[in-house]
DNA sequence: TTAGAGTGGTAATTCAGATTTCCGCAATGT
DNA sequence: ACATTGCGGAAATCTGAATTACCACTCTAA
């Protein structure tokens, strides 16, 4: 289909198809299901041949791999960049921003909730292990943001570890529950109620 | 190795079979993994054949939606055994009861979080529907104790209903997380955390 | 223009695991 | 005690998909 390496492509040929075949892979993974896929249905649909998936991939896991990351990365450059500009406001006006960033990002594209929290979950102990670090991550993100706030006497002075945690599930379930929702709920009130549940959550009283 | 049907068995050597299928399906799914488990591994583990196997499940799927369903609803005979003898307490205080008896009963065994919300998470359409039926379950239970306590004045009146999902979200976020850490988190202050974060969640000011 | 080298797609191979079938055995009833 | 009925276990089959090997084609360079 495509023309010979004509153009400029010494392995820009390849970078192109690795692209095909993630943007396929996200459709794919997230209508028939990751498990359900096979390669082949994945390939045909990303008008790539087997021979190529596998010189780009190891298999059908890396590329799940790479979705998880990529969505994730996305989404924390977004959070990051906002965050970078409100680098001296108040602690509420910065939470209010850093859930609206992510609500927006991952929310951007339904396929994205979907694949991150509902087909990348269980497939093995790799991605488990990713899916951990990211919730790492993450959680250490909300919990210097409450312990900002607790400098400016907004919240009280404790370890909000779990706190954080509880947080990042309660995301995890409100996007998992959006995307599988129809007719869709409205993205501005999954963050407006996560902008509520945390400054709730951090600023209530120590015990 | 089992006699024959002499003693009592007419279907309830069936049933045994099924209790020790799923005994062991449980061991198996957690430690391996569900997708890693092979249908003859999960016979031989249980000590039953494969011919028996198939006179009691159509395959792994409905294993793992039985274990699932029998999760949940013990989960659910605690809640409502224990806040059936709270019927007229206050609010705070069932809530404080609700929520240790559902993170009790979840986390007497570290394979029951385990299985409920890594292994059986994106399997199939059907268990995810299984899945979505029982978030709406436990949802509308703490959006009816949100309601109880806006009676009182607790709270102030307004929708809960995704303020209840993300709290549904928040304990499984928490448990999954729990599950998976080593050393293990203490269980009481999973409770805890819960309790404080859902205080704060219902009593917050409505805008 | 033609030879050579690398690339793409298709088609065969292989492998693993699910499902079924079959044979031997134990238990019941006459 | 013996015939009959139905159960248990292991081995055979069968399916379906991952992986690789091969052939044809296109592009470059002499």
């Amino acid at each position: 289909m495509a023309r010979g390496y004509g153009g400029v492509p010494p392995e820009q040929r390849r970078a192109e198809r690795r692209e095909k075949l993630l943007t396929a892979a996200l459709e794919l993974f997230t209508s028939r299901g990751y498990q359900q896929s096979k390669i082949t249905e994945l390939c045909a649909l990303a008008g790539v041949s087997t021979r190529n998936f596998y010189e780009e991939f190891t298999g059908k896991e890396q590329v799940l791999l790479s979705l998880h990351a990529r969505i994730n990365t996305l989404a924390m450059e977004h959070v990051v960049s906002v965050l970078e500009k409100l680098a001296d406001a108040d602690p509420v006006t910065r939470i209010f921003q850093l859930l609206g960033a992510f609500v927006g990002s991952v929310t951007s594209d339904p396929r994205l909730p979907r694949l991150n929290y509902v087909e990348a979950v269980g497939v093995s102990a790799e991605l488990e292990a990713q899916h951990q670090e990211w919730v790492d991550k993450w959680a250490a993100f909300i919990e210097a943001e409450a312990e900002h706030a607790a400098q400016g006497g907004l919240a009280p002075r404790r370890n909000f570890r779990l706190t954080s945690i509880a947080l990042v599930g309660a995301a995890t379930g409100l996007l998992r529950e959006w995307q599988a929702h129809d007719p869709p709920l409205p993205a501005d009130q999954v963050a407006e109620e996560l902008r509520g549940l945390m400054l709730a959550a951090i600023t209530r009283p120590a015990r």
